[in-house]
DNA sequence: GATAATACATCGAATGCCGAGGTATCCGGA
DNA sequence: TCCGGATACCTCGGCATTCGATGTATTATC
């Protein structure tokens, strides 16, 4: 399957992705996609024009929240804040992961993926 | 995030997993979807509008050739092999998946999914 | 003074997925 | 006998996801 460029393996798992960078708490759009990287061995290099449409549409749901602050360089910063929903949506994308997960795993044969 | 209706957790894994049904054996259309219910209590409920179109797709890209061959009730069947090709790739989707999940739970926290 | 990094954003195109619809056969029950 | 339900295949339209490309502006570095 010479796999496409746009064929994502797990695609949509960006938003939640997105939601837990942000549970550790408040970051602006940048910083997300260098966490991201870093923290995944460069594994989710997340792109701009992922992130931002994704931002905006967190935002005009209710789970999170913006607000600007420029940083000490005096570079223009929008940080963004999970809400209360926000941490409700995480906890229950965990738990539908853990459950797709574990399904998944029984079809393709391998251990089930334990969380939370 | 009121998930909209095609808002699928991790799409594009079906093509995954109708390797992965091949796998055990031939099978046709119908069957899979059938067999990948029941082997996930219910979670895979994959549609035909989804199914036949990536089985026609695995079979232009060589990874699955098919057969006809009518049940003894005398129904018409497609049935689905997996091609060496095949093979090859549901190994390399394996260990993506693998990655995948190993990276993924780092991220979002749990332990990390161990597969083949 | 040029280049890279930071930081935000939007658009178009490709793809994934499903709902809805279509066709046809076979079986069981009223 | 006729009808509905299960079996079995298929396609089309539309929405959502994603990325590459592109644009803007500022700050740091060489």
């Amino acid at each position: 399957m010479p796999r496409k460029k746009t064929d994502p393996l797990f695609p949509a798992s960006n938003t939640m992705l997105v939601l837990a960078m942000l549970e550790e708490g408040d970051k602006y759009g940048y910083q997300i996609i260098r966490e991201l990287e870093c923290r995944s061995d460069q594994t989710f290099s997340m792109k701009e024009g992922t992130l931002y449409p994704i931002l905006h549409n967190l935002e005009a749901h209710g789970e999170i929240r913006s607000y600007e602050q420029p940083s000490d360089a005096g570079r223009r910063r929008r940080y963004y804040r999970l809400t209360r929903q926000g941490v409700k949506t995480l906890a229950r994308c965990r738990k539908e992961w853990a459950a797709f997960c574990r399904q998944f795993g029984k079809v393709v044969g391998g251990e089930a993926c334990v969380l939370g």
